[in-house]
DNA sequence: GCCGTTTTCGGCCCGACTGTTTTCAGTCG
């Protein structure tokens, strides 16, 4: 059982116990302990192993035991129980637009309906709008609501939701009686994948702002449509809403929904020690019931006698104390970034030659490239042999050269870790390279104790300076390999070997939270963009958010340095 | 079911919107 399964079941139990009945508080311990698990920066096996379930927030005693049972026999007793008494097939009539616990529970007692089918079925027959509490409008937005359920995936990557937002905002922001407007929610906090899209823009007029938003090219349908917030779903499947702030009141409201969701509580708790409740409009003194009004983020913290947090880190994870201690960390910026050092050209799988991919980068405002093309093994991206590797270092010698001493090229390869371990360049070969990145591309399906080793000869090797996307996840789908982080980030801290995190908003690899634990753990990291396409380079800007969730300070990522100090640490580590 | 500088019991966020009701329940975020 992984984290992700261990999360699924607890999910599945907050439906169940919600159709139920159960009150709701003891539904959101265990939706808590879900959310806790999935965002567990460690194996949860390893933390069973080790007698520290219970120091996983929001796990208790009840808890701890019930994911004990599940490690060591694969099921849980409770679960079945609970299948048994309510079915289980509910939870998916439960993910149709305006359909909640009560109603399925209604359709069930009432009608029978145990499945998605059963529920479409008996709406087109027109067998719902004869409950109690139900009418047609009802009944033909769950028809609606089961039909969008095909268009929709779950959650998408975030490479897809910020260009979507960005482009629903900047049209706002051309309206005369937008002030400004800013995209919210998780996407603001750069998630890596992202469920709804959440808009906020500041105006004293919001009716004709509302209009525009519902009337938007990308509006396959509204879904609600009122004076201070609407929810349209979009034709590429994500839903957006949108809220309309007065100005003064924005920075309150700003911060309510950027959330996350545990940070605002820790925030109206910080209110309330201080006679002060907090919600999405003002602070309000309990006693006097007069309002604070805070048109701004720092007003609202400073409220609370905190600096500024940025959204990246407002996840209650640590930066409440933090801030109270004055102690926030210095986050890496975009500004910080001096190189990329993963790229793709013509050699390999690239569109780019190496002398264009230089230009872009010396356009974009960065000082030095290296150049990794993919390695022999790695047939279906055309690898390079190694005499094809030498021929390269030639041209990479060249364009160097060319593009003056302002601009260097490095030569270096993304190397292929091979299925059985080996590597896919021999030392002599690795040895003329500036820059060794080793990868995993292949046999990504290998037990945990396979892969492992595998990460840990490429790390090992005194020629390999980068491990590349080291987990192997593509956003939203691919679930990451086994790869046993714990054994990894020992080898890295005591080999030297950086890890990158992956920009590419498919890929986000490392993670924040692991991201969080490299740096804790002394080892360095590189933010590179993997760029097959002088466009990609654009793509940094996840890894920094990425880098910035994981509280990543640039001092300790290498492509942040000058080309010296990062060839200095090259050579000496 | 979790949690604790209101500590081992008693809280646990609450406002906007919709549809069905005729003052509110359910859903959603």
């Amino acid at each position: 059982m992984n984290n992700r399964q261990i999360a699924d079941t607890f999910e599945t139990i907050a439906d169940l116990l919600q159709i139920k009945g159960e009150i709701i508080h003891r539904v959101m311990a265990y939706r808590n302990a879900a959310d806790a698990i999935r965002e567990l920066p460690r194996d949860i096996n390893a933390i069973y192993a080790d007698g520290q379930l219970q120091q996983i927030p929001n796990i208790g005693a009840t808890l701890a035991e019930k994911i004990e049972e599940l490690i060591t026999t694969g099921e849980l007793e409770f679960f079945n129980r609970l299948a048994a008494e309510v079915p289980v097939t509910l939870v998916d009539v439960l993910k149709v637009e305006g359909v909640g616990p009560k109603k399925a529970k209604k359709f069930w007692d009432e009608l029978g309906i145990t499945t998605l089918e059963q529920l479409q079925e008996a709406a087109a027959k027109g067998e719902l709008q004869k409950l109690s509490g139900m009418g047609k409008k009802s009944e033909d937005r769950i028809l609606a609501g089961i039909e969008s359920l095909s268009r929709r995936t779950d959650r998408i990557s975030i490479g897809i939701a910020m260009p979507l937002a960005l482009d629903f905002l900047n049209e706002l922001l051309k309206l005369p009686q937008v002030k400004k407007g800013h995209v919210a929610g998780s996407l603001r906090r750069f998630r890596e994948t992202i469920g709804d899209l959440d808009l906020l823009v500041a105006s004293d007029d919001p009716d004709p702002i509302m209009e525009a938003f519902i009337h938007h090219q990308s509006v396959e349908r509204v879904l609600g449509h009122g004076p201070s917030k609407s929810s349209i779903e979009t034709f590429q499947g994500p839903q957006v809403d949108l809220k309309v702030i007065p100005p003064e009141r924005y920075g309150t409201a700003l911060v309510y929904f950027t959330g996350s969701k545990q940070h605002n509580v820790r925030l109206r708790e910080m209110a309330q020690n201080i006679g002060l409740t907090l919600n999405e409009h003002a602070f309000t003194n309990l006693e006097t019931g007069e309002e604070t009004l805070c048109a701004t983020e720092e007003e609202v913290y400073a409220v609370l006698g905190l600096p500024y947090i940025p959204p990246e880190i407002r996840e209650d994870r640590g930066e409440l104390e933090a801030a109270q201690q004055n102690n926030l960390p210095d986050l890496i910026q975009l500004s910080d970034i001096k190189a990329d050092l993963h790229m793709h050209t013509t050699w390999s799988d690239g569109s780019f030659s190496i002398r264009e991919m230089a230009e872009a980068a010396k356009a974009r405002g960065l000082s030095y490239i290296v150049i990794t093309d993919h390695s022999q093994s790695l047939g279906i991206a055309n690898g390079l042999t190694p005499e094809r590797l030498l021929e390269q270092q030639a041209e990479v010698r060249k364009v160097d050269a060319e593009m003056g001493p302002d601009f260097r090229v490095f030569h270096g390869t993304e190397m292929d870790i091979r299925a059985d371990g080996t590597l896919d360049f021999p030392d002599e070969v690795l040895e003329k390279l500036d820059v060794v990145i080793a990868s995993i591309h292949v046999a990504q399906k290998q037990d945990k104790d396979q892969i492992t080793q595998r990460a840990l000869n490429a790390i090992r090797n005194p020629h390999v300076d980068i491990i590349g996307h080291p987990r192997g996840q593509l956003l939203p789908d691919r679930e990451p390999t086994q790869l046993d982080m714990d054994a990894v980030f020992e080898a890295a801290a005591e080999h030297n070997t950086a890890l990158e995190i992956n920009a590419n908003p498919r890929r986000l690899d490392l993670d924040a939270a692991y991201a969080r634990r490299a740096q804790e753990l002394g080892i360095k990291l590189v933010i590179n963009t993997d760029a097959h396409h002088p466009e990609n380079f654009e793509l940094i800007s996840y890894g920094i958010g990425t880098a910035r969730r994981g509280w990543v300070e640039a001092q300790n990522v290498l492509n942040t340095w000058d080309a010296d100090q990062f060839l200095d640490w090259i050579a000496n580590r």
